[in-house]
DNA sequence: CTATGTACCTGACTGC
DNA sequence: TGCAGTCAGGTACATA
């Protein structure tokens, strides 16, 4: 399940691998995951491109080429990016459910596999319509400066973890690192967003970052589905505090976590430190 | 504006 | 061992 720390991970490793490589061919398997091209009529999934960087924002990542065109990756539940060297090949379960592959001009396979099909590959015809995409979504909750965050949880009387999962307001925290943060930062989740203080704000924003950095140090959350390209698996799922811990004791007082569904999401809380 | 509900999907897990 | 039922959650869209 990605997160931003689960993206920002994966983009790493495929900027170090991808950079520099042009795509000789791509083959779609399953139509159903590329969604409307933005800006053009039929735009290929960057056939014959040379890609020259790899961008995120949130939970979103793309591929931009050279000649200006780009590829959003939504990773959605289970989506994620395999890259097997020449030669070597998918086994077993994770030969399922491959949709898109990419075959690179040093013999490289980048294959983009989601077993849910959550997922959603959208084509850009140039920067500018990913930069009109992205600028209808939060500001991104690691690169933007904390400020800017606190002054996105100002306005409304949602509760607190609904506006932290709307991704216009901020963008990439996910169920996961919304429950964490809110433990961290000792708010429930069902607080109306305008009954948070100044000081409530501050220390929500720098949990949220807190978190996030140090997921990202650890490769991400890893308790089921993401895997890096390489495949390696991500370590911080142990370091979570409340989160699949429903009835399990409080790491600061020992009360068992509470939980419930908060903006249709199974949330879990410490009743007596979270008010 | 906000809140709620539903659809999309499959795999992992539980209980019988 | 099998099989039905439940749960997981990112996102888009409909409804009230």
């Amino acid at each position: 399940m990605p997160e931003l720390p689960e993206v920002e991970s994966i983009r790493r490793s495929l900027e170090a691998h991808l950079v520099g490589r042009k795509v000789v061919r791509v083959r779609i398997e399953r139509q159903d995951i590329v969604c409307a091209p933005s800006g053009g009529s039929h735009l290929d999934l960057l056939a014959s491109s040379h890609i020259k960087s790899l961008r995120r924002h949130g939970k979103q990542m793309a591929i931009i080429a050279d000649d200006r065109r780009a590829l959003v990756i939504q990773l959605g539940m289970t989506g994620r990016m395999h890259l097997m060297p020449k030669g070597r090949h998918l086994r077993g379960s994770d030969a399922r459910h491959c949709h898109v592959k990419w075959l690179l001009d040093d013999g490289t396979r980048l294959i983009y596999q989601d077993s849910r099909r959550f997922g959603r590959l959208t084509p850009c015809a140039s920067v500018d319509h990913l930069e009109d995409r992205w600028s209808q979504l939060g500001p991104d909750a690691l690169l933007a400066r904390p400020e800017r965050l606190r002054n996105q949880l100002v306005k409304g009387q949602r509760a607190v973890k609904a506006v932290l999962l709307d991704q216009r307001r901020i963008a990439g925290v996910g169920n996961i690192y919304a429950d964490e943060a809110l433990f961290g930062a000792r708010l429930n989740p069902m607080r109306p967003l305008d009954s948070l203080s100044e000081p409530d704000r501050h220390r929500l924003v720098h949990h949220v970052r807190v978190r996030l950095r140090s997921a990202l140090r650890h490769g991400g959350t890893t308790f089921s589905d993401h895997r890096t390209p390489d495949g390696s698996v991500g370590s911080w799922g142990s370091k979570r505090q409340v989160h699949g811990r429903r009835g399990a004791p409080c790491v600061n007082c020992a009360h068992p976590l509470s939980s419930g569904t908060v903006a249709s999401r199974t949330t879990v809380w410490c009743d007596r430190c979270q008010a």
